[in-house]
DNA sequence: GCCAACGTTGGC
DNA sequence: GCCAACGTTGGC
C-alpha cells in the first residue's frame, strides 16, 4: 500500500467536484515525473487531494480505483491517468502553512518540490495530515 | 500582478 | 550535448 497526494485547482476540479461524481479520472497530467507516479500506483492506495492556486490546503481524503490507464484526454501515448474515488471530506483542511511551519514536514515534496502534480508522500507524513485534519 | 522555480524547446 | 530562451506553475 503506498500513499500518494495530488494536487488540482480547486476553480478545475475540486474535491466537492470529485464528490458529487462519484469517481473520477485524474486526467491531463503532462509531467514525465508526474506521469510515473501515476503508473506506480495501485488500486487501493490513499492519495491526499490538495487544492492549489486557491485554498492552498489539503482537503480530502481519495482511494485509487483504476490503476494507470491511457490518458482519455489525448492520443499522446505518453500520458496516463488513473481512477480516483472519494473516501471522505475532511473535518479540516491542513492549510501548505501549516505544513510550511513545521519541521516535520520539510522533506514533504509538496513543501520541497511545489510544482509536482502528483507525489509520492511517506506514510508517516499521511497519517500526520490526516491527525492534523481532526484536530 | 509579480516572480522564483522548473520543465521544455530549439539553435548551434 | 549544451544552453539560452521561453512558457507554465503556483506561492506570495
Amino acid at each position: 500500500m503506498n500513499y500518494w497526494l495530488l494536487k488540482s485547482e480547486p476553480d478545475v476540479y475540486s474535491f466537492d467536484d470529485l464528490l458529487r461524481e462519484g469517481e473520477g479520472v485524474w486526467d491531463g497530467v503532462r509531467n514525465y515525473q508526474a506521469r510515473n507516479n501515476l503508473r506506480a500506483m495501485l488500486p487501493g492506495d490513499l492519495a491526499l487531494f490538495y487544492h492549489s492556486n486557491i485554498g492552498m490546503e489539503v482537503v480530502g481524503l481519495m482511494t485509487v480505483s483504476a490503476a494507470a490507464f491511457q490518458d482519455p484526454t489525448t492520443d499522446d501515448q505518453r500520458w496516463l491517468a488513473v481512477g480516483v474515488k472519494p473516501v471522505k471530506k475532511l473535518e479540516k483542511p491542513v492549510p501548505l502553512s501549516r505544513l510550511k511551519s513545521d519541521p516535520f514536514f520539510e522533506d514533504l515534496t509538496l513543501v520541497r518540490h511545489s510544482r509536482l502534480s502528483v507525489m509520492p508522500i511517506s506514510q508517516a507524513h499521511f497519517d500526520a495530515i490526516l491527525a492534523l485534519s481532526q484536530a
